[in-house]
DNA sequence: GTGTTTGTTCAGCATTCGGTCAGGTTTGTC
DNA sequence: GACAAACCTGACCGAATGCTGAACAAACAC
């Protein structure tokens, strides 16, 4: 699968993502300066950049511009701050292909990640699937059988967020960080409300639950779909 | 498909122009200087080269003169700036085969390309279909079942950007940078103004909408056609 | 120049959505 | 069986989002 280079220097946060896009089937590697990363993607053995435009020692405005100079147009998807020193219009003018403005929630990150990928490695990826339940990504529609399901923008992305880890059991704090602002504050109560929303709409009457409750742990995605 | 070659030294645009023509389905090369494009052009491996007349080192109209003189009669499409200190006419006399002024918008581009490369290596392209509505890229036409539909040049390049993404959704942003001016800067409503005179030419009454609405993301032409 | 078509902006309206909350219910433990 | 913790559930409300018709402006044709 896709393999991507993720320069941040932020500790925290480049471990949060790295976790995150490895969840999601990616191989990530991490550089925490601007040195690192410019040697690492120089290399261009990645299929897209993650870059924080504020770096230590090379910045990631520099870094995409010598990318490109070099003739290296891999998939660049850049991370500024809101109020900070680059605006939008700035980011673009460094070559990278699309930027994400913090906090971002996970879902976009991945989103756009796979917009810049679609290009090249992932195309028609093929739907996502657990007994006759079926999410395809690109579309974001579900199918229960033939019949199509109409669920939210958040609905569905907490439905993606359990398909792509079918079979585990996924805490409330998980999911909210996994879908949500990865700063987001609220009630965990928020994740049971959409679990319910989701049943509503995906499960079969008189059969067990598509999405099981693990007292005390969490939630989780029957790989055969309830 | 067709192998292009990009000679522009703005980065921004250059990386738009080459994502843009890449989700088209071109092969892009980018060269950032006139020498560096000139080498690569030199190369002749290309079935048509998009030249900025204003180039560091050598510039775009010297490029041209080069080329041509080497006997090298490959299609070429030059970018102006409006005001710039190069004109039309002098454009052409460089040797291009046609000419753009900045800002242009992305399908004016496309078609542009496609009418230099339909003289050589594209020809007769099918027309796109999804369910019984019919686009016809080279005639500009439109079709429900048998009956043609009429529309302006915009609802047209919308229509057909939807078209060549059938089945995925795309953000009104998408839709914007696809089909207005890459310096567009203007509120996204209007992308739903046009969806909604698409709705009244191309929709069936009483039956769902050809593109439908993805509320929170955008919109999507359904592959069956409504 | 006049009239028509086309493109864009605007403002009001309708709908949907997302998140919160306040009970209610189940589960497990003592 | 009493209790607490965890989870479920339906209702509610503000805000975001999209829809729509009309007005205005620009481009074009005659």
């Amino acid at each position: 699968m896709a393999k991507l280079l993720l320069i941040e220097d932020d500790l925290k946060l480049a471990a949060a993502v790295r976790r995150g896009l490895e969840a999601e089937q990616f191989i990530v590697e991490t550089a925490l300066n601007g040195t690192d990363g410019l040697w690492l993607a120089m290399e261009g053995t990645y299929d897209a950049l993650i870059i924080d435009l504020m770096l230590p020692e090379i910045n990631g405005f520099r870094i995409c511009r010598d990318l490109r100079e070099a003739g290296d147009w891999t998939p660049i998807l850049v991370l500024t701050a809101k109020d900070g020193e680059f605006d939008q219009t700035e980011a673009l003018d460094t070559g990278a292909d699309d930027f994400l403005t913090k906090p971002f929630s996970f879902p976009v990150l991945v989103a756009r990640l796979r917009a810049l990928l679609r290009r090249s490695v992932i195309s028609g990826e093929p739907p996502l699937e657990a007994g006759d339940l079926r999410l395809d990504s690109e579309q974001r529609r579900v199918w229960r059988g033939s019949e199509e399901i109409q669920l939210t923008a958040r609905q569905f992305d907490v439905l993606e967020f359990l398909f792509r880890r079918a079979g585990r059991v996924l805490s409330k704090k998980e999911i909210m960080d996994g879908v949500w602002d990865y700063d987001f504050a609220g009630d965990p109560n928020i994740v049971e409300v959409y679990i319910r929303r989701l049943r509503t709409r995906i499960d079969v009457p008189f059969q067990r639950h598509a999405i099981e409750t693990v007292r005390g742990v969490g939630y989780r995605l029957d790989v055969s779909g309830g």
